[in-house]
DNA sequence: ATGAATATTGCATGCGCATTCACTAATGAT
DNA sequence: ATCATTAGTGAATGCGCATGCAATATTCAT
């Protein structure tokens, strides 16, 4: 059936040089002189050899040498939703860029994350990148145990010594605020992400914050779920009551946008003429000219080749501290908030 | 630094047992008695033990058998995109409940498919789906050659022996060209997606052939390089000339939602009222109510299982026959198509 | 031209596991 | 109870490669 697919002993035979010799033709800085490394590229080519990466992982898997894959597992949970596959989109073109490849792995819930870990760990990851999920501590432990660096991208664990990438969720929060606070707004409603999940949670309480200090307290909350149709579903919820809203924040855009899409066309208000709103992301459909979202833009950029850098010096030296980062989200001014109307 | 990590040999030392012992508990269906393997996985709980993928691939690679590794190759390009994240998504939901996991290749042009696959192939995958993007017809030689099955979603290459699942792309531009010729339009126009691409061309194609049946040709046509703005950019070409079209086909939906965007912001016309439009693909964000964008909708769901059926059942059995599979696109009415004034 | 230093080279080995083979224990039939 | 099965077991082996080591080829200084 499938043939035997060309090893490094065929190219030897072929060339007429011993299998150690293709293997150093192979590996950069390898002792083996010019000529030799020349004629056995050739003789490879010609026979369609390609080094086994299976193979040459198993082999640096030596006592004192650490088993090298060349993978990096990724686990993504709402692949679908366009912050996250902007995210994806970006950290597989650097991380390809550095060598490396990415073994993805999808989770549903945050309780996932362990059986994606261990799976992910069965290949011999170098190192791993836990997107919008939790790491537990004991996992976290198993990983240190192992030699896997770990990055968690837009969490952080308290506690937890482990690298991470995040924006300032609390800040990011008390930005919305501090804006809708200035503009004038006092009846200031807020949409959150799932319940119980701590990105909501952090936004949210920066965001309270500062309205305390503006002496207002949260005008009414309701949950989206991060998805279009839960914001829709939210602003419905928020506008019913006798008393409305006259400035929502939402804990990201994808909700955001179903607000407006709803105000528009199912509850007929206008925005920002009938209330404010503010998203954060910042994604790609936010600045589109019909929708023209005033939101709180993550440095998506910065922050993916923050933490590509960090993971990559990590899995090139395992001894290095985690470091932390954190980065500010910007407030980006478009169409969604206007001074409330002193009546 | 890192310690070795446990092996089935530390097991089988704790566990009083042969090293084979170990590694027929972890194979479902090897022969060991039941309180035996039961002992052994105890053990190796307590020890955290986990078998290794790369070295269970190393030993499955014997003259006779074909190595496994378990991995299934992805290559994809713009995975930003919503329609393409989406597809993503799920491929990787099901394909994961198969057992597999995925190693994830992102290209920028179509021209880099060929390291793309050359560095999957280094890797073992047992099979590998290409995502709009076009495969050489030597790279599939050699896919055949190491029984490597390919699968092309969203492309087919002509006298290709290979599995591939699209959309009828051909019927799709027809659908839609019926639909508004049906309408009364008579100016109608095409925003394709980047020069040259083969999935633009047939729906290009099909559509076109659909007007002339009905005694018109293209009325205009712009490029919209799939992206939103170049679909705004397209519209504003499309209609700073002194004829003006009365409805645009685009070649997917992010540019129709370009043209939405722009027509309402930038140039002060009104869908259906001024022109009509039609999309491809059915994103969500076309189905969001403010856009209400009619368009030809792909069945991703079925498309993708079918893709994901097709490829493990060619995995398990290396010597299937391709499969070709094109599935219909389904017209979605919204709100952007009406019919044409009679004036 | 000669010995010392250096650059190349091949041999042999092991990474962790699955699997074959030869063998022993358990089970069944009579 | 006896023999024929069958189930279960461990020792040994190899998957394809990288690398330590000892041996050889090359270069250099004198």
């Amino acid at each position: 059936m499938a043939k035997r697919s060309i090893t490094s002993y065929d190219v030897a035979k072929a060339a007429g040089v011993s299998q150690s010799a293709v293997s150093r033709a192979f590996s950069p800085g390898a002792p083996i002189s010019k000529k030799k490394r020349q004629l056995i590229l050739n003789v490879a080519k010609d026979l369609g050899y390609q080094p086994n990466a299976i193979a040459r992982s198993m082999s640096t898997a030596r006592k004192d040498t650490h088993q090298r894959s060349g993978m990096v597992g990724v686990i993504v949970t709402r692949l679908q939703d366009p912050f996250f596959a902007q995210t994806i989109a970006d950290f597989s073109r650097l991380i390809q860029a550095q060598g490396w490849q990415m073994l993805l792995f999808t989770v549903d819930g945050e309780g996932d994350v362990n059986t994606a870990l261990n799976t992910l760990m069965q290949y011999k990851i170098d190192g791993v990148v836990i997107l919008s999920a939790i790491l537990s501590e004991q996992m976290a432990k198993v990983c240190r145990a192992q030699g896997i660096p770990v990055m968690l991208y837009n969490r952080s664990v308290e506690g937890l010594d482990v690298n991470h990438v995040q924006i300032h969720n609390h800040d990011g929060g008390r930005l919305a605020a501090d804006f809708l606070v200035e503009a004038g707004h006092r009846r200031i409603a807020f949409i959150g992400g799932e319940d119980g999940d701590a990105t909501s949670a952090a936004r949210e309480a920066g965001f309270v914050e500062r309205l305390a200090e503006a002496g207002l307290s949260l005008f009414s909350r309701e949950s989206g779920n991060y998805t279009f149709e839960g914001g829709a579903e939210a602003a419905l919820r928020l506008f019913s009551r006798s008393e409305r809203p006259d400035a929502v924040f939402c804990a990201s855009d994808v909700m955001a946008l179903g607000v407006m899409h709803a105000a528009r066309t199912e509850m007929g208000l206008e925005i920002p003429d009938d209330f404010s709103l503010i998203g954060f992301d910042d994604i790609p459909a936010a600045g589109w000219p019909g929708h023209g979202l005033t939101t709180i833009r993550q440095p998506v950029g910065r922050m993916i080749s923050e933490a590509v850098e960090c993971l990559v010096s990590n899995m090139r030296d395992t001894s290095l501290a985690p470091s932390k980062q954190r980065f500010e989200g910007q407030l980006i001014l478009r169409k969604t908030v206007k001074r409330a109307q002193p009546g």
